[in-house]
Order: C-alpha cells, then structure tokens, then sequence
DNA sequence: CCTTGGCATGAACGAATGTTCTTGGCCAGC
DNA sequence: GCTGGCCAAGAACATTCGTTCATGCCAAGG
C-alpha cells in the first residue's frame, strides 16, 4: 500500500507533536534548532535525521536548503485554505404554504437565524449560497424530513435534471423537484421515483435557486 | 481610532500583496530575498525598510532575528481551531444484504475509499466516526436514497430513541432504523412515519454504530 | 564473530537570511 | 538655499540555520 505510515519512534512522535505545537503558536514553521531545544535533543544532525523519517513516513514535507521550510501533511491542515469552513446563513423555513425568505445578497448584516458551517471545498466558487430548514413534512416525496436542512445556490434559472426550489404561484407552494422542460410546460420531478410528477405551467412555476444538497443531523 | 492604516505606498502594497500569495503557495513565510526577487526590488535593505512601515501601521508583525519570522495579521481567520474541517474515512457502501465494513480503529492506515470532509464542531468530542455510501434504494423507508452518505459514529450499544447501523443476523440485512427496548425484544422504527416498524429478537439485531447525520450532495 | 541497519551524539562547514551602513534623489517648508 | 522627512540602491556584516562528517551503541541475522 502507498503512504502507509510505519510505526515512529517515540522521539519521531514528540517531534511530530512539537511541530503542531509550534505552529499553533507561532504562524511559521520551526527551525531546526528550535525542534532540538524544544524536545530535548543533543544534536541538530539527529533533529534532521529524525525529519528525514518523518518525510519519508508522508507526515512532512521538506523544502531543502529553505530555513524553516517545513510542512505538515495529511491529518487536519492548519491554514490550509480549502479545509477551511464556511459560514452559510440559514435564512429561514421551507414548508409548503409558505413563502420562501428571500436573500438580501449585499447586506451580510441581514441576520440570518442561524449560520451553517460547510467544508468550503463542497461550494467551491458558487455563488450565493443559503440554507433553510425543512418544517413539516410537507417534502417528504422528495426524501427530505421534518427538521432536515437544504444548501441552496441562488438561481432564477435551471437546467434539465437539476433539483431546484420551486414556488408555485397559483397554489402558494414552495417545493423541491427535479426540473424538466418538456414542450412548452414544466415536468416537477419527485426525488422519490415511486411518486407522480407534476406538470405546470411554466408562468406558474418561479425558480428560487438549486439545490446543492440535503443535510440531516440527528439529535 | 486606534490602528488605523495610513496610506500605503505602491510597493508597500505589492509586498503585502505578495506575502498573501507565498503564505497561500507555501505554508511557511518568505524570507526577505523571497520578497525582493518577487516584487522586483534591487536590494534587501528596502524590503527591510518597507516591513518596518508595514509593521508600524499593523499591517504584520515580525519577530526579530527569526528567519522568515513574519505574520500577517488581521485578515480572515486563519488557524481558528472551531472552523477547521475534519478528514472523516468513507470507509465503503452499506446496502441491504450485503455485510457492512468494519472499521480497524487503531490503523490510521487501512486506507478508505475516500474521505469526506466535515466541519469539526459536526463531531466534537465524538470518539470513532466513519461515513457509509448507500448503495441501492434499500434504505427508502428511512429517507435516504441511493448515493447519499451516513455519517456513524461507531458503538454497540443504544439508547431508546436513537438512530442505529443495524445488522440484523438472521436475514442478513443491514439497515437504518430508530431502536427502542420494548420488553424483551426490539423495536426498529422506520425514519419515515408511514412505514411500520419491525420488531425483532435481540439477539438477531447487532447494533454497529449511531448515525450522526445523512448528507445528500447533488450533482 | 562479523556484518548490517536503525538510531544517537557532537562538531564543523557553508549557504541562507536578518541587519546595518553609506550614499543619493525628491520634495515641502522655513 | 538649506534642512529634515520619506524613499530607495548597493554592499557588507553577523546570525541563523540546513547539511554533512566522523563516531559509537545496539539488536538482528548470517
């Protein structure tokens, strides 16, 4: 198997855990010679010996002849900035009956309930993006449950195929289908394949935005 | 107001601008020569000079006699801890009839099909957590379809009222149910309400792990 | 027994890098 | 015109720091 890490050597861990340490308080990696202070060393040869392991193991990676040119790999990054969070507002409800609460994009003080923390790599360069949580169980045709949450991209506009939040004007309905142009009316597709879709008329039928996907957390 | 930044020359602004890309590239400061061969400069001494002023108006802070001891300050967040994601194991499928993966806890190495980043304050404390694909609409009756990932965390045991991983021996069957103690046998209650529940003798039903949530990425 | 490889020590070399000194252009204000 | 503040160039100087060398301990294996 590749990368797999061999067992180290209890100064390889202190090492490795001096090197965490360090850069939680520093911002920049250490020298090697603040490693051998650090964790007790005699030499910085047995400092560098030690890294070498390390580097060769998949923990670090090395910029030779670079002072203080070391990274750590693998587990949780530090500044890495696409393992990084993102806050997403919740902006309210979504039931059928309801209004959909609409996005004020510029004013980021229009305070949301709440703020959904999502790995920033699932948005990456989308736009506007929000949340609402489900009340009722008004979605369940579209495998969604009371008190699940929906990420949302804000869209007027929606391709075949792709699940979008509806509202339908004539019945005040919010809701959440697959969207297919079929002649000149709609096709709202249910997530759940046992269930009827439903056409409508394409005046009928206002796109709030895509949905990027469905998010239950239990207890 | 206090720190306030006074206006910054136009080499000033190129080596901040310059520090924030080699931070994004490196993960380790540059050193003064990085930044006099990046932003053109003809010796060190103003790169020296111009962080100096950079310093004095707040817009880094540098530690002296520390090689590539410079941090930018300000700015977004950075290292904070609570915002970070973790690397959680998608460790392979679960579908109804097929057994269900196990997970070697003490082998970082036992390499997953993929790993699925999630926020960290989604786990907390939580001790062993790995993620399922589901395969197949078997799991229907607890609203998750196909493709859609659970979130465990690994356990044998359950309170009433929790969602579980659940092998049930005898028909070689993994499913998602809530688990309740009723007497002397077993509850196992379908998420979606409409479905009825299954009751079953303990003895066949082997708890694997809680599920902490379903995650449903579209497209 | 001897060799081989993993691991540790101490010292030194040389490149990388922070710091300082000298010089000079530009410009507002007295 | 002279002065002082701001900015810059070029060259050295002094540390910091990565790398290497010589040496030795010790367990596994032929």
């Amino acid at each position: 198997m590749f990368g797999a890490h061999k067992r180290l050597s209890e100064k390889q861990e202190r090492i490795l855990r001096f090197l965490h340490q360090f850069l939680e308080e520093h911002s920049y990696p250490p020298s090697i010679r603040d490693i051998q202070q650090g964790c007790d060393v005699s030499s910085t040869s047995v400092v560098d010996y030690n890294l070498r392991i390390l580097e060769r193991e998949g923990h670090i990676r090395r910029s030779p002849e670079i002072s203080r040119g070391i990274e750590l790999l693998g587990r949780q990054r530090e500044t890495q900035p696409a393992f990084q969070t993102v806050g997403v507002p919740v902006l309210g409800y979504i039931a059928a009956g309801e209004p959909i609460p609409s996005y004020a994009a510029e004013s980021w003080a229009s305070d949301p309930m709440e703020t959904l923390e999502l790995p920033a790599s699932w948005l990456d360069g989308r736009g506007e993006v929000y949340a609402l949580k489900v009340k009722g169980q008004s979605m369940i045709d579209a495998l969604i449950d009371d008190g699940d949450t929906v990420v949302v991209q804000r869209a007027s506009e929606a391709r075949d195929g792709e699940t979008v939040v509806a509202w339908l004007k004539a019945e005040q309905e919010a809701t959440l289908k697959r969207f297919y142009h079929e002649g000149g009316r709609v096709r709202l597709q249910p997530a759940n394949s046992q269930m009827a879709p439903i056409y409508a008329d394409p005046r009928n039928v206002e796109v709030q935005g895509k949905v990027l996907g469905v998010i239950r957390l239990l207890r």
